[in-house]
DNA sequence: CAAATGACGGGGT
DNA sequence: AACCCCGCCATTT
């Protein structure tokens, strides 16, 4: 039983979800990727929403840096008030991640560098 | 099988 | 900025 098969049904898209796995544990730290690009990269482009599940699903005690994937919007999408969302924010405000107006800077800090520089 | 559900995204008001 | 609306798609109800 591999992780991919505990998170999905459909064989197909265990490849996706494999390279997910890679290009997650990528993202340096100090940089952060969208659920879009990460699905681009995984080979879902349309597959947001799945990137969504798969992060929610993976376990609570996972090495990989989950917390470095947010919206398109440059916010986070974990609710702030939720354990999961306060431990996302102290994460990314420990990396200087934060910028001063308090927002975050995907043409400054998303990742990897070629979807985000021409923002 | 139909409808609802998301850690989403793009566009419009 | 703050909403709203609709398309998206695997999964769940």
């Amino acid at each position: 039983m591999t992780s991919a098969q505990s998170t999905n049904r459909d064989s197909t898209l265990a490849p996706a979800y494999q390279s997910f796995l890679q290009q997650l544990a990528a993202i340096p730290p100090g940089r952060v990727c969208t659920y879009g690009v990460l699905a681009q990269l995984a080979g879902q482009a349309r597959g947001a929403r799945l990137i969504a599940r798969w992060l929610s699903h993976l376990p609570a005690d996972t090495r990989l840096p989950w917390h470095r994937v947010i919206n398109a919007r440059g916010q986070l999408s974990l609710d702030k008030n939720s354990d999961s969302g306060r431990e996302q924010y102290q994460r990314l405000l420990a990396e200087g991640i934060i910028a001063r107006n308090g927002r975050i800077d995907l043409a400054q800090v998303g990742w990897p560098r070629a979807y985000f520089t021409s923002l």
